[in-house]
DNA sequence: AGCACGCCGACT
DNA sequence: GTCGGCGTGCTC
């Protein structure tokens, strides 16, 4: 038998399978994690393929696997499949694309295990050292370091008294634990005068079984354990570690009556085995939460399996919570807090179908699934979803692929669809569900807009309009709290120097810095570089340095003024980067410990705190104005979700949204809340322009940190692209080179290339071909979020 | 990605 | 003669 592998490494040009002799006996399976030797060293493969081909048909000699390093720890089929459609299309590599499935990503490590030399050793303290190794037989040198200390070590490795050889550890080994399980009564009186074996046997009864480790821990000594084994009356067997209950025990609560609208939209999914794809289209409080754990129930009466994507911030949101209450221990909820051992846990207990209902956020979709029967999507259109760095995978379109295997729905629940979805399910590509009512009746919150030129013109210099001013005053007279958005940390957005003009700029990156107050320091928000205020200017020399621009520290303190006897809290990057500080501040807002909860995007995203009655939103142009065609698409969901988060509670919610462009259609539909105004607009200008969902992109980005190697590449790059497009009478659109919106990040200088085209599945292919696309510092991006 | 090999210039 | 810099090519 012979198996086809990918090395698993991450090195781009490393993209073919190798072939190996499945030595006779072994278990190698299509997805196991194996130890090969490849070339001089030993690497980890992923086995891809096995075929009954003889290692004679191959023009080249094939060495023989040696080991295989996990069975458990595996690839499905369907694993495998998903991975390689995800590197044809995102073009990425096979080996980085399987590495998403994996919990531990690198199998097999490098290790150096000392064992003792030819040279005697010269003094009784080496001698011990020496003894130790020699009982032990070997021992990883560091260990041995951090018990005889480095230096010792090293001297006697180089005296000849120890030698130190290469090898290689298993990380990913199924670890096993054992356990005691009862057997029988002591009905011969076998333990008549052994108490503490007779007490063990007890304690065991009422157990069943338990983890050894959890009897010694109780003070029963290994000793007794054996002993009362050899009686025969209780057992020794070895399991795969178990989970240990992770989730809060919350009262579960019962299925809620549907309304009509919810219940067409369950009826809708319900039985589908065609791996279809819904967009359920739910205002802001319309009750898709309950949709989906219906739809989850009748998927796990089927004993299958569900995957509820969540956006990265609503982790610890309100989604979560229910799913829990509804389902207990059959959840398993992955997040970056995790450790190690319980994110692996909890995909072991996916894999074994022990648990049937995985929450995540973005990389929760490659959970392992022992028969995948649902994909939930939260909040579908949320940009968390796509993976900006390699391999830069949308979790939908990957949630799909694995929906068309497993043949189940996947369902886009979102207030705010993407454009793109929505054209697919108008189109008939998807199902449109529509969720048109709030639950208990509730009104949509009213919004103002308010004209920050009139502001301006009336001399008010402020951040805050004055219409913003009243709104706040009559919500904190009323006892009720707000929340303000500004999509911009710190203090000052720049510094100027007022007599010539500087702006200080970061060192390694090409945008100007930020003031922070709360450090007193410039801050890069691209490298996190930090330099202190300039008290001259570094070009003129004049004293005229002034702060530009406002950020949410800025508006902290002005609120602070304005009202002084009201608790603001902050909520961005820089006070929610302490484990869980974030949580905390959400938290403590919820129990009405402040007033007003003012931040950046964070704010907007899916919070239910049923107290708040008014939303401020202080720049609605902020991502307006960015030069991309989603920038109205963003702008408007901000502002939608922004402002769904008033009035969920009893009081009914009011919103100012500031603005330099009140006459915008984005800030008009925004204003209304109305979607498909705003849809039947933004389709329309895409069609006109050819962007998505009509043309599909594909970002290729070059980076150097010297500019004219760089150009040169570029140009050579987009020559060659231009030169197949030519050749083939391709419709394809070659764009570029030309320089990144921002020309240097760390150090680097950035040339993008963009490639336009109704299928662009011809010009990837030539791409996967072409090694320019896969020397360093190429990146492809294909389907780009910016 | 490692790692070896080979070519070349520099230096004990 | 040999050391080390880097470009090139291979790994079943």
């Amino acid at each position: 038998m012979v198996a086809d592998i990918i090395i698993n490494t991450t090195a781009k040009r490393l993209q073919q399978t190798f072939s190996y002799i499945v030595p006779d006996g072994m278990a190698v399976h299509v997805g196991s994690r194996v130890q090969v030797p490849f070339g001089r060293r030993q690497e980890e493969g992923i086995v891809v393929a096995v075929s009954e081909r003889n290692a004679g048909e191959y023009a080249y000699e094939l060495k023989p696997i040696s080991t295989v390093l996990s069975a458990q720890a595996g690839f499905q089929e369907e694993m495998i499949e998903t991975a390689s459609w995800i590197s044809r299309y995102y073009l990425c590599n096979l080996a980085d694309a399987l590495r998403l499935f994996m919990i531990e990503k690198k199998g097999l490590e490098v290790r150096l295990y000392v064992t003792v030399g030819t040279k005697a050793p010269a003094s009784a303290e080496d001698a011990d050292v020496a003894a130790y190794v020699q009982a032990k037989g070997q021992v990883e040198k560091a260990a041995l370091s951090r018990k005889f200390g480095a230096r010792r070590v090293d001297d006697l490795l180089a005296a000849g008294v120890l030698q130190v050889e290469k090898g290689w550890k298993n990380k990913i080994s199924d670890k096993t634990e054992k356990w005691l399980s009862f057997v029988r009564d002591d009905a011969e009186g076998l333990l008549a005068n052994r108490r503490r074996q007779a007490a063990l046997l007890a304690e065991l009864k009422q157990a069943g079984s338990a983890p050894v480790s959890a009897f010694i821990g109780k003070g029963y000594s290994a000793d007794v354990i054996r002993r009362l084994c050899g009686t025969g009356l209780a057992a020794i067997s070895e399991r795969n570690v178990r989970t240990r209950q992770l989730l809060p025990t919350l009262e579960q609560s019962r299925p809620l009556t549907l309304t009509d609208e919810q219940a067409r939209a369950v009826q809708a999914v319900r039985g589908d085995t065609t791996g279809r794809t819904y967009v359920l289209h739910g205002v802001t409080g319309s009750g898709k939460t309950e949709v989906y754990m219906q739809l989850a129930e009748d998927v796990l009466r089927q004993g299958k399996q569900v995957i509820v994507l969540v956006p990265e911030i609503a982790l610890t949101g309100q989604i979560v919570r229910q799913f829990v209450r509804r389902f207990g221990n059959d959840v398993v909820v992955m997040h970056s807090q995790l450790s190690k051992g319980e994110r692996k846990n909890n995909w072991l207990r996916m894999l074994r179908g022990e648990s049937h209902i995985c929450i995540g956020a973005r990389s929760a979709v490659f959970t392992a699934a022992q028969h995948l029967g649902l994909v939930i999507v939260d909040e579908a259109h949320d940009s968390s979803y796509k993976q900006e760095e390699s391999p830069r995978y949308h979790a939908v379109a990957v949630a799909q692929k694995r929906a068309a295997y497993y043949c189940c729905p996947v369902i886009l629940g979102s207030a705010t669809p993407s454009v793109s979805d929505y054209y697919a399910a108008l189109q008939g590509e998807y199902t449109l569900l529509e969720l048109k009512e709030r639950i208990h009746g509730r009104p949509l919150p009213t919004v103002t807009i308010a004209d920050m030129r009139d502001e301006l013109a009336r001399g008010n210099y402020r951040v805050v309009s004055d219409a913003m001013v009243s709104l706040l005053e009559e919500t904190l007279a009323a006892g009720q709290q707000a929340i303000i958005l500004l999509n911009r940390r710190g203090f000052a957005t720049f510094v100027m120097c007022r007599k010539c003009g500087y702006v200080v700029k970061c060192d390694t990156c090409d945008v100007p810095m930020v003031y922070h107050k709360q450090s007193d320091h410039l801050q890069c928000h691209y490298c996190e570089a930090s330099k202190p205020i300039p008290t001259v200017c570094p070009a003129c020399g004049s004293k005229y340095i002034k702060f530009f621009g406002t950020g949410t520290e800025k508006v902290e303190e002005q609120l602070g003024e304005l009202f002084p006897s009201s608790r603001v809290v902050r909520l961005d990057q820089d006070t929610a980067s302490r484990k869980y500080s974030g949580e905390q501040i959400l938290e403590r807002f919820r129990r009405h410990e402040y007033d007003i909860l003012l931040g950046t995007q964070m704010v907007a995203k899916g919070h239910d705190f049923a107290n708040v009655s008014a939303v401020g939103i202080l720049s609605a142009d902020s991502l307006l104005n960015l030069p991309a065609y989603w920038a109205g698409e963003r702008t408007f969901q901000l502002l939608t979700q922004a402002a769904g988060r008033a009035g969920r509670g009893d009081a009914p919610g009011r919103v100012v949204m500031q603005t330099y462009a009140p006459e915008h259609y984005v800030i008009q539909c925004a204003q209304k809340q109305d979607y498909h105004a705003f849809y039947e607009q933004e389709i329309e200008f895409r069609r006109a322009l050819q962007y998505p969902p009509f043309h599909r992109i594909i970002k290729i980005i070059l980076t150097d940190e010297e500019e004219q190697p760089l150009w040169r590449r570029g140009n050579d790059l987009a020559a060659s692209l231009q030169s197949w497009t030519r050749w083939e009478h391709s419709p394809v659109e070659v764009i570029g080179p030309f320089a990144d919106i921002i020309k240097r990040i760390r150090g680097k200088y950035r040339l993008v290339i963009l490639i336009k085209g109704k299928s662009l599945d011809d010009i990837k292919d030539y791409m996967r071909r072409e090694p320019q696309c896969w020397a360093s510092g190429v990146v492809i991006d294909v389907d780009p979020s910016f």
